[in-house]
DNA sequence: TAGATTGTTAATCGATTAACAATC
DNA sequence: TAGATTGTTAATCGATTAACAATC
């Protein structure tokens, strides 16, 4: 029961691209562009025809043979699968320089995330409001969590304070967490981590540009 | 010839890892442990020994069988592999929220990536120093990357310039850029680009997250 | 209708995992 | 030697790409 009848999997780089294509199709329907391809979709985002096709398909036909996906339906279609009118409440812990940017990321007042807590150890800090987000201890992240129902959180705390971090989001409910601090955060079954780790992305590209393709 | 006798192709995961590699055996050098196993490895990076030993696997045989790989020794070869002892020159343009976080980027200094150069086009940034690099005019890029042989790029300006950067920059002869907008940049034959989309990768996990694994 | 484009299946590609003989 | 662990091949898994009948 539930929506997932057919139980194919959908893979997690479908959902990301899937954002992109929802961004396209949004800036199309607003320079009143009606109709577009796969073809097109795909040139407009660098990914292939077949590519778009079986991405959407994944959650239903939403295309007309001989002419392409509606704008505007697919925009709708797109914004519904990725629930962008429920917002995510998200906790930041960590108001260093990437925490900050992340905070003032203009992304997020326009999408489903929503940054409603930031907690520091650093007394200059606490207490100040940054983008209308006050800044508060983290001793009182416990409290906080709970009270306003918060699952998933980022740290962009340095390196040694990650892992201590992680636990005590965990211990106060948090579901999923967004890891910027360059460790590999263990933490308890179920709970849901993803380590973005700027400086080891940027290394392994320069990598590449060393060494030819 | 050449050091790629035999072609087999490192895939980027590896490369990626390999990074993550280097930086638990260092830290395991620094508390003088001698020898690690595949196994012991894995478990300190949340991969499978089969993982480990796959991945070293592609650059040659640095183990022993039946004790496993010293940690200095590994440690060396890795840093030999991935080119640590040289350092690449990157050059930054927009020195906004994100660009700051970048460039104070404790990791930076202490790996093979160092930013060199910083672009603005806000005058009230043009002319400071930030982390001991000056800010320069965005007029200046062409100029200032041709005379100190920057083949790096990163791209942390608003998404509507996104596109009018790079041309530039590629124009100016980068080589590779990794770019924080949200747009999927175009770039000529032979230009390696890496987007990488923050807000986009928050959308996807929160999207997991609300619908199960 | 003829042309265009979808939705979907099959083929391909590539990466991870399992298994195990070789070996210290 | 016996036990442990490697390096590597084969099996599996999963995602991308190609192909094409269905259809507007």
């Amino acid at each position: 029961m539930g929506k997932n009848e057919n139980k194919k999997k959908v893979p997690e780089t479908t959902i990301s691209r899937l954002f992109v294509y929802l961004r396209e199709v949004t800036e199309l329907s607003k320079i009143k562009i009606k109709t577009i391809s796969s073809a097109e979709l795909g040139e407009r985002t660098n990914l292939s025809d077949a590519q778009v096709r079986k991405d959407l398909g994944y959650f239903g036909q939403f295309g007309v043979s001989g002419s392409g996906y509606s704008v505007s339906g697919l925009r709708d279609e797109l914004q519904k699968i990725l629930g962008k009118d429920k917002t995510q409440k998200v906790a930041l812990v960590g108001v260093g320089h990437l925490g900050s940017a992340l905070l003032s990321y203009s992304g997020f007042s326009k999408h489903r995330l929503d940054i409603v807590a930031a907690f520091d150890t650093d007394i200059r800090k606490i207490g100040k409001n940054l983008e209308g987000v006050l800044i508060q201890s983290i001793q009182e992240v416990a409290q906080v969590i709970k009270e306003k129902k918060i699952f998933l959180a980022i740290i962009t705390v340095p390196l040694g304070e990650a892992q201590e971090v992680a636990d005590l989001l965990v211990e106060s409910g948090v579901e999923c967490i967004l890891n910027f601090a360059p460790v590999s955060l263990s933490v308890s079954e179920g709970v849901k981590v993803k380590d973005v780790d700027l400086s080891r992305e940027l290394e392994t590209l320069s990598y590449f540009l060393d060494n030819g393709d």
